[in-house]
DNA sequence: CCGTTGACGCCAT
DNA sequence: TATGGCGCCAACG
């Protein structure tokens, strides 16, 4: 396995998010096997803007913030397509988050 | 080649 | 509880 395969696997974890369901940047890198290595999941999804089916919009950071809304088209598409899927958003943090947490694990395990 | 910069998160204080 | 420090490591100038 190339150790470049961590992008590979963070885009094909963030396309089994389901809609409606928010992960975190650390769950990902942890279920990847680098749990210290958030900040590059994060450099991942910056990367993800020309991969197909990523919906980096289900990526938030641990306390269910939307960190990453700056780096989309508008500063307000990220809480727009999340809203748009029935997820809540107030004060750019997702509502409910530990509810609408999707453990990247569970996918392994599956 | 080297210093800086992050869509983060844990740990120490 | 609230800050601040630092590990992480590819990308960029």
């Amino acid at each position: 396995m190339d150790k470049f395969d961590f992008y590979k696997q963070v885009y094909a974890i963030v396309r089994e998010v389901p809609c409606g369901r928010v992960t975190s940047y650390g769950a990902i890198a942890k279920s990847i096997g680098m749990p210290k290595s958030s900040r590059m999941v994060g450099y991942a999804m910056n990367a993800s803007h020309d991969m197909p089916d990523v919906p980096a919009h289900r990526v938030v950071n641990r306390n269910g913030f939307l960190t990453g809304r700056m780096h989309f088209a508008t500063s307000d598409q990220m809480e727009e397509l999340l809203i748009k899927e029935g997820v809540l958003i107030n004060e750019n943090q997702v509502q409910n988050f530990e509810e609408l947490f999707w453990d990247p694990f569970s996918l392994i395990k599956e």
